[in-house]
DNA sequence: ATAAAGTATCTTGATATCAAGATATATTTA
DNA sequence: TAAATATATCTTGATATCAAGATACTTTAT
């Protein structure tokens, strides 16, 4: 079996740190690395459409929400696990590209609705599909059924964050 | 099966997208938000020593590098997946904080050698131990044989992005 | 030996993010 | 109802990061 950069790290520690059982880090290690590694891919795809990943994560968010593709600011900041200064950030960006709009909350005199413009749609129309197909391309190394394994896995572990909070 | 925020987004983009197949985003979105959840639960420890992951990582590097605990920035920021400005920022304030020094390189006049100080040395001896016992706490969701099951997968797709570059 | 190309580190300027606080409005409590 | 508390969004100031470029030295090619 071919070894990865955290195996390298851990043959390290064990030379280093004799007693102490570092296992932990093979697993931890491996997910921030390969999140790092599938970001910086990702990022490739989203500046071609001159937008970055923070930002298609709002579009993404307003456009699988369905019609009418509205949500409020902190619906949006909840979801994306951001603050709010950030959203307020991102969508100033967005409606200057023509992307997004903010309405009145008719619901709510505090608060503003975000909706994906005629637009911002129709890009995301495209640009969902090609992400996607450029996602499928960086899991060739899996068979479909580890593909499920590692989901299944996953899934415990997201869960028991969302517990916690 | 009790289920995750990406069951969910899942759920919305199978209504909206009904001829896409989004699967792989079951995986990939999974990584991504376990990996910003392990981000910030780590924090938490570091800041309790007053350091940032950036710094800690810095630090770590160097620890489990063996005496006499000295690597280069160039060294460094390769294996840290950071830019050289990025590691000139972090070096800059570990040595304000007294935990590693610079020194001129005496096999390379143009480079400089950063070494763990005596100080940044027992710093990491107890705050390395500290913060494998919190990732451990990190993975209470997973028996030992989901955790082996789970490196294999994520070794597979890490050795396929490091064959990459 | 000299010129050309490459490399190590740092600097600069731009950007995204966060935490904390401000303001306006909503909701709950007394 | 009035006061207290909570919430929605934005603002401000600080920070970490990056990309691109500068400088000094090293290595390679001619």
């Amino acid at each position: 079996m071919k070894k990865d950069h955290v195996d390298y790290i851990i043959s390290q520690w064990e030379n280093e740190m004799k007693d102490l059982d570092v296992s932990p880090m093979a697993v931890i290690g491996r997910i921030s690395r390969v999140a790092e590694h599938l970001n910086k891919l990702l990022q490739e795809n989203y500046s071609k459409f001159s937008i970055n990943g923070g930002e298609f994560d709002v579009l993404a968010s307003l456009r699988r929400s369905g019609k009418p593709y509205q949500l409020t600011p902190t619906e949006l900041y909840n979801s994306l696990m951001i603050t709010s200064g950030t959203i307020t950030n991102r969508l100033d960006n967005l409606e200057k590209s023509g992307l997004i709009s903010r309405s009145p909350n008719p619901k709510d005199r505090r608060g503003t609705v975000v909706s994906l413009t005629k637009k911002g749609l129709s890009f995301m129309n495209e640009a969902y599909p090609a992400h996607i197909a450029h996602e499928e391309t960086l899991l060739e190394s899996l068979s479909n059924d580890e593909r499920l394994e590692l989901i299944t896995l996953l899934r415990k572990l997201l869960v028991s964050y969302e517990e916690k909070k």
